[in-house]
DNA sequence: GCTACCTATGCAACTTGTTGCACTGCACCC
DNA sequence: GGGTGCAGTGCAACAAGTTGCATAGGTAGC
């Protein structure tokens, strides 16, 4: 499992809490790694127990008291472990191709819907993206170590989301032609 | 869940058995819907229970016994209803991208090495999947209904798969530069 | 005769991921 | 004073996915 390695990676470029780590998969991890905050908090739990983190209360007035976590030599150890060792590719699992296959036993016109709904919400993210890496990254050729791996896993993201919404672009220009004739 | 859903597609273009269906998840389905042939008999058994697809044993010679499914008149409606529904994009799940955002804490040859595994392997899948453009589909102007879905579907496939590939070649070079400085 | 692989189905146990809910307390707006 | 939203942690139940194993006969090569 990665969920744990990604929460190492997150807590070793700055120490938070169950909430603050959540907040971070909502808005940056969570680009390539999704997760929500139940499960976030389960591992935590788990990675306390397996000493690759450390954890302690931080009483906070006005706000509840919140527990911050940070890396042990543990988790250190387990997480250079890990980025050597070889991973399988994703499983793949993309519904909307699954619908386009189906596409000829339903509402095609529905279809052609979803398929441009799905465009949008790519070429929203891809703006996203675009305009992280426009305020964050103005030179990329001056980056190097840490700053540059977040900017190669930027780019991965704008690639990937490109790719989508051109390819989205390609099926609704060849569906509305099929339906034309 | 969509695996149900892919099933009910892949047994409308074709009856057949949990086994054969395995096998088209290994080489066609499978490329964009993952699973396993134990995920797949027990959701052909809750299907059947649900009435979305028929089953009727097959007695064969020298080989076992096979059960054979077929959609249900329920099974084409379920798929109807759910290629009208919206559904959400697929939550990313991209491991290579926590190893490469976690580059500095381990060891950085290893992990170029990993990223050039995985960029051939994905050279690899574009192979087959060109393969197959080439070979199933070399007049794509003139698909049109299933056909022009299953190319559709495909070029999805050539399109992510392209765009991984050069997002590895990216990575590579960035990071061989940067270890030169 | 032994090994190995293919067809064919399935149980059991385990790990992951999702969803709904519960509790506390502050700040802000109308 | 009532609603909404943020900060903060967590349980419980469920759904989905993975892994290891069991069974059983057939075919093919050495």
């Amino acid at each position: 499992m990665a969920l744990e390695h990604a929460i190492l990676v997150s807590l070793d470029e700055r120490s938070g809490s169950g909430y603050e780590l959540a907040q971070r998969f909502e808005k940056s991890i969570g680009f390539f790694w999704a997760a929500t905050h139940q499960q976030i908090y389960r591992t935590l739990k788990r990675m306390v127990e397996l000493g690759w983190v450390s954890c302690h209360e931080v009483a906070q007035d006005g706000r509840p008291d919140k527990k911050v976590y940070e890396v042990a030599e543990a988790g250190r150890e387990e997480l250079a472990r890990w980025l050597a060792s070889p991973g399988e590719p994703e499983t793949i699992r993309h519904d909307l191709s699954v619908k386009i296959r189906g596409a000829s036993l339903g509402d095609a016109k529905a279809l052609t819907g979803e398929v441009a709904r799905h465009r949008d919400l790519h070429a929203e993210r891809l703006d996203v993206y675009l305009a992280i890496e426009k305020k964050d990254f103005p030179d990329p050729s001056a980056l190097s170590g840490r700053r540059l791996h977040q900017y190669l896993v930027l780019r991965g993201g704008i690639r990937a989301e490109q790719a989508l919404v051109e390819w989205c672009d390609e099926v609704l220009a060849a569906m509305r032609e099929d339906d034309r004739r």
